[in-house]
DNA sequence: GTAAGTAGTTACCTTTGGGTGAGTACACTT
DNA sequence: AAGTGTACTCACCCAAAGGTAACTACTTAC
C-alpha cells in the first residue's frame, strides 16, 4: 500500500474515534450549551427546548463516561446537580468553533439560496 | 431573554445545520476519503472497507444533494463515475482537520490510558 | 395538604439507520 | 459464450436511536 493510502486509512480511523464521541442528535448541542457556562439539568433542558429528560439524562451519562463533562452534586437545600466541561471537554472548543463557522457558511451558501 | 442566552440559542441552531450534513456513520469518512483526491465508486468502497454499496450509494446522493460533492460521469469505454468535492465541500477542510486533531488528542487522553 | 420545583427513571412504542444478499445492466476480455 | 469489472439497485430484516407519557423521591412554599 502506498504511503498516501496509509495516511488516508489513518485519518479514517481517527475520524471514527471522534465520531463515537459526538455522534447523535444531542451530544454536540449539550456540549455547546455547557460552553456557555456550567449548567444544571433543568437549565440545559431549557436551552435545548425539544430534548426529553430521558435523552438528556442518557446523553449526559455517555458524555461523562467519555470524560467530556463532569457531574457535581451540591448538597444545598434543594439538592442541585451541576454539569461542567472537563479539561478534555474544553479541548473541543476549536472543533466546536469550526462546526459553528461552517454551519454559518453552509446556511449562507445553501439554505439562503 | 439575555443577550448571552440569545448567543447560545443561535449557536445551537447553527450546530443543527452542520449536524444535518455530517450526521451518520459514513458521511465524514466519505468526505475524508475524497479529500485525498477524486475517487471512483469502487475506490471509495476500498478506502472504507466495511461500507456496503447500498450505503455508499445512498450517502453519496445525500452529499450531492447538499452540494458537498459532485458526481461526474466519464463516457470512457467502461463507463466510470468520478466523485469530487465541490468548492463548498472544500470549505470543510478546517472542520475535518479539527475533527482529526481532536481524535488524536482523545485517543491519547482516553483510549491509551 | 396541595402545589411547584429539583433531577431524574421507567415502560412502551415508532422511526430510522444500517446490514445482508442477491440481482441488474453495460462493456471488455478470452 | 463465459467470465470479469464497473456502478450500482432492490427487497428484506434487525437493532439502535429517539419520542411519549407517566411516575418517583425529595424539599420548600402557600
Amino acid at each position: 500500500m502506498s504511503q498516501k493510502e496509509d495516511v488516508c486509512q489513518y485519518r479514517l480511523m481517527i475520524a471514527r474515534d471522534t465520531l463515537e464521541v459526538i455522534q447523535g442528535k444531542w451530544r454536540l448541542p449539550i456540549i455547546i450549551s455547557l460552553t456557555h457556562g456550567n449548567k444544571r439539568f433543568g437549565e440545559i433542558q431549557r436551552d435545548i427546548s425539544d430534548i426529553s429528560p430521558k435523552m438528556l439524562s442518557q446523553e449526559l451519562k455517555a458524555l461523562e463516561t467519555n470524560k467530556i463533562i463532569i457531574r457535581t452534586l451540591h448538597d444545598s437545600m434543594p439538592v442541585t446537580v451541576e454539569y461542567s466541561l472537563t479539561s478534555l471537554g474544553l479541548t473541543m472548543k476549536k472543533l466546536l468553533d469550526e462546526i459553528l463557522d461552517w454551519g454559518v457558511l453552509f446556511r449562507k451558501e445553501i439554505l439562503e439560496k
